[in-house]
DNA sequence: CGAGTCGTTGAACGGAATCAATCGTCGTGG
DNA sequence: CCACGACGATTGATTCCGTTCAACGACTCG
């Protein structure tokens, strides 16, 4: 999930190859052969699963800071297309490097494996979320997750339309929810910040 | 994923912890600190995630020779509730003790890394499904995913309407799809065997 | 100051959930 | 051995709500 454990691996950080996208570059497609796992270093990066109807399906966003592909460190090929969604500054760590990193530095391993699981447990979690059928609920639940458990609040740093796609829902639905959440008062919004209000918010879970 | 590769990192299988569960027994809650991981020897254990609104959520089933909570080796709790659906025996793997084995054997590290890396791959892939709207299409997509790719053909060995939640669908809607997909002549049916037929199958994906 | 995209609202449609009823099957116990 | 109950599988009818199509305002960027 971050770019600096990746980072720390490479004992010459002038080792590490940095790659710039522009917007719309793709970093991989589904299917090529899986030779790097990347990290952001700036920018963001999309992971896409073409649907064989043509659309792409939004899997993750890395944003700045994460790292994407490590699930294909023994993988042959990448199982989705990343794309940079603007200008992006790209870590490459080549896969054997990593291999070989892990190899030496045991202790680093674990960390590894700690990063993996936690991603284990967020996908299953997302998966539970996809189980609640109302939009509305789904979308409590989401913020509840997202927000930050002390100010209740919780900023969104890609257009909503995005949220929308990772929550499975059309834009639409998603818009109006919203607005019906804060008709309730259960939200207040202010563009892309949102507050949960308890608000008889328990009820409507 | 596999029961064996958890046996085998303890140096005396005999000093493997085995437990009897009757059918119906919880092997630990959401909640509960996570002691242990498991493996399931001979039964079926389900992995479920209690919504607030009562219901339970499957997200996994561990049949014969599956292993399960490998992602709470880094985690302080477990995020589900675990159930026999049947008389079961479980091997039981302290953490602490996989973690030393791990540490002592460090190629088994590497295995382990690439248990968790394919779990990803196929919790993205179930999402990905969730994705599909049409209850047909993504029926459809499911069957391809799960069957033999030789054979085109897939048993079920848990009740057609689990199938239905892990797709997340109502158990009506899978059973009248699977009639439809039937008529048209996509799949053949005889009790829980199902047989892809290749026939004008690609028109509607 | 356009072009393009995001955000927002309206109206209509379609399809999945839901409720309800029935049949089949399996196991259990009298 | 059969009656019974429990649960899975199946089909019908209805409702509901999320998608889709459509149109428009707001904002950003060249």
């Amino acid at each position: 999930m971050n770019i600096h454990y990746f980072d720390q691996l490479f004992f010459d950080s002038g080792d590490i190859l940095k790659k710039t996208l522009l917007c719309g570059e793709y970093v991989f497609y589904k299917g090529d052969p899986a030779k790097y796992i990347y990290g952001v270093e700036s920018g963001q990066v999309h992971l896409k699963r073409p649907t064989p109807e043509g659309r792409s399906v939004l899997i993750h966003v890395a944003g700045d800071g994460d790292s994407f592909a490590e699930a294909s460190l023994f993988s042959d090929v990448y199982h989705c297309d990343a794309v940079a969604e603007e200008e992006t500054i790209v870590h490459t760590y080549p896969k054997t490097r990593v291999l070989d990193a892990l190899r030496s530095q045991p202790d680093k391993t674990e960390q590894y494996i700690a990063l993996l699981s936690s991603q284990v447990r967020s996908l299953r979690t997302q998966l539970e979320l996809r189980n609640i059928l109302s939009a509305k609920k789904r979308i409590i639940h989401y913020l509840l997750l997202k927000a930050d458990p002390v100010t209740r609040e919780l900023i969104f740093h890609i257009p909503l339309k995005e949220i929308a796609a990772e929550l499975g829902l059309a834009k639409e639905t998603f818009y109006r929810n919203l607005a019906l959440l804060e008709q309730e008062g259960v939200i207040q919004r202010q563009k892309k910040k949102i507050r949960l209000c308890g608000a008889n918010m328990t009820e409507i879970i």
